[in-house]
DNA sequence: ATCGAATTGTAATAAGGTAACAAATTGTGG
DNA sequence: CCACAATTTGTTACCTTATTACAATTCGAT
C-alpha cells in the first residue's frame, strides 16, 4: 500500500504517524549527541510542525503553543523555531516567511524545497547537483557560497493531476 | 583598467555610471516595446536601485522617494518596485526582504543571486545549469517547477581577499 | 544548597506588507 | 477641444512578521 517510505517525498502517499515518530526519535538522538536539550516548548513546536506536515507561519505555530499552555508572545515561537532550525530539525522557507519540520534530520543536507502553489505542501529534494552547479557558477565570479536558499514554486503531482482533468 | 564590462558581475571593478545609464536605456527600450510607461516615480525608483548598486529594503527606497518629492506611504514604493519586478527591471531577494535593480534586463533570465555577507553587494550569475538540475531533481518527484528562488550567501572576491589578510 | 548558565515569560516596538478608496493624470474617440 | 475610461498616484488604515530588552524561572554541576 504505502511505498517504501522516502523521507524526503512529502508528495508521495505515506504513513504520517510513522514519519512523524521517526523524525521525533531522530531529533532526540541528534540533540543528545550535541548536548542540546529538547525542552517541552521545543518538543511541542517540532510536533506541531510534524503534525501539520506543511509550512507554517511563526504566528500560527505560536497560536498552537498558546493552546498547549505556553506563552503567547512572538519570541516564544521564534526562539523554539530558531533552535530547531539551528539544530537541523526544521527549515525556514524564505519565500513563504514560514517554517517546516525537517523530514530527514541527521543527514548532512542542504535541501532544495519544492512548494506546491495549490496545496501548500513542501517536499525536500535531494539536490547535490543543484548545489554543485551553483558553487561552480559562483566560482566563475570568484564568489564563495556558504549557504544557499533554493526554493521552487510549482505544482505537485497530485495537484497537477487535478488541474489536468 | 576596467575589464570588458560583464553586466552580471557586480563584484568586478567596473564603471558604475556606465552600467547605470545602460540599464536605464535598456529599461526604456524594453518598456516602450511592451507598451508600459516609465513614469517619474518608477524611473526614480529604478535610479535609486541602480545608484545604490546593492539590495535595498522597500522602506529605504521609500525614504529616498519621499526626499524626491513623492508620497511617503508604503504603497508608493511597493507599487513602483512591483512594477519594475514584473517588467524584469529589478529583482526581489527573498532572503533579505529587499530589492535590487536588474543589471541586464532584456535577457530572458531567471538569475541566481550571489549575496556577499560582508559588503551586501549582489551579483547575478548565469545559471542555466542550476535551473536544469533543479528541474530534473524536482521531476523525479513528479513536481513541476514554475518559478524558483536561488540565492546564495557567501563571500565576494574582494571581501574574501580582505578576510585572508 | 548555591551559583552560573540556559531557558522561558512578557512588554514594547520595529520592520515589512497590503487593502481600500479618493484624487489626479493620461490616452482615446467623438 | 471635450468627455470618458483606464491608468497611475496619494493617503488612510491596518495587518503580518520579527526583534530588543529585561524579568522570572529552571537546570546542572559543584
Amino acid at each position: 500500500m504505502w511505498h517504501e517510505p522516502d523521507q524526503g517525498d512529502a508528495f508521495a502517499p505515506h504513513d504520517h504517524a510513522l514519519c512523524q515518530s521517526r523524525a521525533l526519535a531522530e531529533a532526540e538522538e541528534r540533540l543528545r549527541q550535541q548536548g542540546a536539550r529538547l525542552t517541552p516548548v521545543r518538543r511541542r513546536t517540532l510536533e506541531i510542525l510534524l503534525e501539520a506536515h506543511r509550512a507554517m507561519g511563526a504566528y500560527e505555530v505560536l497560536d498552537r503553543l498558546a493552546e498547549a499552555g505556553f506563552g503567547r508572545q512572538p519570541p516564544v515561537a521564534y526562539r523554539a523555531l530558531e533552535f530547531l532550525v539551528e539544530h537541523g530539525l526544521a527549515h525556514r522557507l524564505q519565500r513563504l516567511n514560514a517554517f517546516a519540520a525537517c523530514l530527514h534530520p541527521g543527514e548532512d543536507h542542504a535541501p532544495v524545497f519544492l512548494i506546491c502553489r495549490v496545496c501548500d505542501k513542501v517536499a525536500e529534494a535531494h539536490a547535490g547537483n543543484v548545489r554543485s552547479e551553483l558553487s561552480s557558477a559562483a566560482g566563475e565570479l570568484g564568489f564563495t557560497v556558504e549557504r544557499a536558499t533554493v526554493e521552487a514554486l510549482g505544482l505537485c503531482p497530485a495537484c497537477a493531476g487535478r488541474d489536468a482533468e
